[in-house]
DNA sequence: TTTGGCATATATCAGCTTGTTATATACCAT
DNA sequence: ATGGTATATAACAAGCTGATATATGCCAAA
């Protein structure tokens, strides 16, 4: 699955503009499991409208660029329906924060607190938006959809699990969720 | 953090071939937080070797190309040091799974079960390679290190809750975990 | 027995993705 | 006024993946 299956999915459930595509990947239910950039969906969005799977609509702003809000089409839906049944690829997992911890003998304590505190952190972040979006403090399409109790749990869980094992190798990090969470 | 910090890494704790830290990063304690293919390794190496941080030896083979067996300087491990000591950079995941769970709506009972299955198989694959890295069938340079019980217990600890999570959500799945396990 | 698949070993490259920069403007806080 | 944040699109160097090419030996299945 690449990034035109992941255009057409969001587009499914509402129009938007690729900046709009951008910032939901960014801060919405999307969060911790999919990343994509600017350079990647500008040139998909392109490409899917020339396709006809999607069409566009120019809406005039003040002082900025036109915005582009694309919405899917017919042989779009098709086309998703089809890229969502094939048998999704392996997870993929990258974590320097891994990789140093097992090179921590080559390292100074401190260094080591400090990417155990960094990684401690940024859990507690992903974890927030996650309660964030399922809130009533996020109109957000995606947040109403079948699917979004099951992923939400599924992050929750393995999150809560990561920063759990932390904070049983160092007792110190308890601390620092409140701070971290707010 | 780079893939010439990784190769670094790995040549700080054994010499080894582009071939073997590719096997090693798949078959390893690395598995399930790094990757790296050979269109990145073997530049890297060719260039950390010009710079003067590895140095080569050439094993001949029979009826192979030679083994360039690739080792650590003195420069190379200060390189290594520095390149550690930077905090480093946010955890990746991609999950085309979670991607496919949240747009469930779309799909049939069918491909939901067959995505759930092979996510569950992945996990267990990932589970056994962990437990497999650390027992006596496993003469590893890695697995006797400082860090490897701690970066293990991450992994097991993680992995483990997804499993749970997708086995409570989908009882069905208990009865594979034998298969996918051996 | 021969055919195909797997393991060893390096190298290359098209194509995709990231991360950054450029462009343009408004608004808010310092 | 100065800098940061937010809206919006576009483009590009640099990096990485996944596939392919090359060459050979070994083992199992047909």
């Amino acid at each position: 699955m690449n990034i035109r299956t992941l255009c057409l999915g969001i587009l499914s459930l509402q129009e938007a503009s690729g900046y709009e595509i951008k910032k939901e990947i960014e801060e919405g239910v999307f969060n911790h499991f999919i990343d994509a950039s600017y350079g990647s969906i500008y040139p998909a969005l392109t490409q899917l409208n020339a396709e006809g799977l999607l069409s566009v609509r120019s809406e005039e702003q003040l002082g900025r660029p036109d915005k582009k809000v694309y919405a899917i089409t017919e042989e779009g839906k098709t086309v998703l329906a089809k890229g969502l049944s094939v048998v999704p690829a392996r997870d993929k997992y990258k974590s320097e924060f891994l990789f140093v911890m097992l090179l921590q003998h080559l390292l100074s304590k401190q260094d080591i607190g400090r990417a155990m505190g960094k990684q401690h952190a940024d859990l507690m972040e992903d974890l927030a938006r996650i309660e964030n979006c399922n809130g009533e403090n996020c109109s957000d399409e995606m947040s109403n959809l079948p699917g979004a109790a099951f992923v939400a749990g599924y992050g929750r869980t393995v999150l809560r699990a990561a920063a759990d094992y932390l904070e049983q190798c160092q007792p110190e990090l308890k601390k620092q969720t409140f701070k971290a969470a707010e």
